[in-house]
DNA sequence: TTTCATTATATGGTATGCCAGAAACCACCG
DNA sequence: CGGTGGTTTCTGGCATACCATATAATGAAA
């Protein structure tokens, strides 16, 4: 950044530009590696892949032109995300983005009780009043009966507060597998999951885990997140249908 | 299988055929990407990367010639290794193996402390009689008092034991996930984390929570793996010097 | 002698071309 | 008409060449 400047320029000059243009950050050009890798899990993500008939199978060259890179850096990303667990990589036959089985999704959901309860008990232990209390803000705005008519919109809300408990957990690896996991069950977030029924009885659960963290009860919202989420698991094993 | 044997096989014919040639399961030759994966993680593994002046850079022209294959296979190799975090690709800059700190170390054994005790609350649930019978043999053994000259040998059963109770949870991705942390972790399992008086203590946690599947125990199994593992965190917190 | 600028080189990033294997297609034969 | 064997094509695997940038080396000026 200096060399722009010439050898003229004095600390005003330089104080006076800085407050021009202010932000230093500078723009990060990431390789194409890592832009294809974004833009592929992304694409994949709003991908209805368990509609029947969904195609599943990805071509390296179709897809080298439409993102206008070569095929070499779009290889580096697939394989990226085949180790992600997203697309698996068949030599010489094709490269497929993987549907989990039901299996597998309960027992994403299962690894999922057991970090966020993990999580809810970290909580108790160094997360501030203050940042407790706002969890609050999380769940209140349910109270009203405004739930019955803003169903996509609880789903939401229902993410940030489960990945409310986590970030004040304070334990990034939980979160980054918590989100990795999120990314596999996405495609399955069929809104039929939350419906009315369940998102009152969510709430009521929500509440009692925010009084858990708040009496500092680890053991109690541990214990409360645990059998919230696999409440999730029993329910998405009786109810949701694949393969 | 019927199709191949055209409608005028008989169940002999088949039989016959079947005895004649018996193997069938062919060497499945792995991509040179896979394989440059395993070897790369492998050394990487046997490394010492927590030694001081430890070499943490890897060049990629070299390895590619130590391998014998050219840098299109190894990249994407690279690629999967900086997903699974085990090396870090700064563009232009270099290839290096990340070397985690004390703090992702712990945070490290606060996940395994989830799953595990998740795991042993699943045993509970799913596991045979039997096979939770199996786990004696590989607590009993350090009965004697020949824990005193064995220290290697024990940290080996250890490792084994809690294998043990992941594997009968019948929950692979608490399998899989576990796993990757151990890949991390190995090259701190120092032997000084593993001393003599922790053997004594962990062995009588073990008999415990042996104890506790078999009676089918869920909440005591879950909580005595948490705390048993908690307390592996607390030592290296408290004894290992990283960073 | 030190410092800074310029140039050289090394190293990772990307594009491209060729190769091998698998699948699809087709023709020939029973 | 069906099935089998061969041929073509399609697609991913791999190697190599080139490019861009970061760093090291070098030299000139202060």
């Amino acid at each position: 950044m200096p060399a722009a400047f010439g050898q003229g320029s004095t600390e005003a000059d330089f104080a006076m530009i800085k407050a021009q243009l202010e932000i230093q950050p500078i723009e990060e050009v990431q390789s194409l590696k890592s832009r294809t890798y974004e833009a592929l899990k992304a694409a994949i993500g709003t991908m209805k892949i368990y509609d029947a008939g969904a195609e599943l199978r990805l071509d390296e060259r179709a897809l080298s032109l439409q993102f206008g890179v070569s095929r070499t850096p779009l290889r580096e990303a697939l394989a990226q995300l085949e180790q992600e667990g997203l697309v698996r990589i068949a030599p010489r036959r094709g490269i497929f983005i993987v549907r989990k089985t039901k299996a597998e999704i309960l027992e994403m959901i299962t690894v999922w009780a057991a970090l966020e309860s993990m999580a809810a008990r970290l909580v108790t232990e160094v997360a501030s009043d203050a940042e407790i209390a706002g969890l609050h803000s999380l769940v209140d705005i349910f109270d009203s009966a405004a739930i019955e008519n803003h169903m996509s919109g609880y789903s939401d809300a229902n993410i940030r507060f489960h990945a409310a408990i986590v970030a004040l957990s304070g334990c990034k690896l939980i979160a980054e597998i918590t989100n990795g996991l999120f990314t596999h069950v996405r495609a399955i977030r069929q809104r039929t999951i939350f419906e009315k029924d369940r998102a009152r009885r969510s709430i009521v659960d929500h509440k009692e885990i925010v009084e858990a963290l708040e009496t500092r009860n680890g053991e109690r919202a541990e214990r409360l997140v645990r059998e919230h989420t696999l409440k999730l698991r029993q329910h998405v094993e009786q109810f949701v249908q694949l393969d």
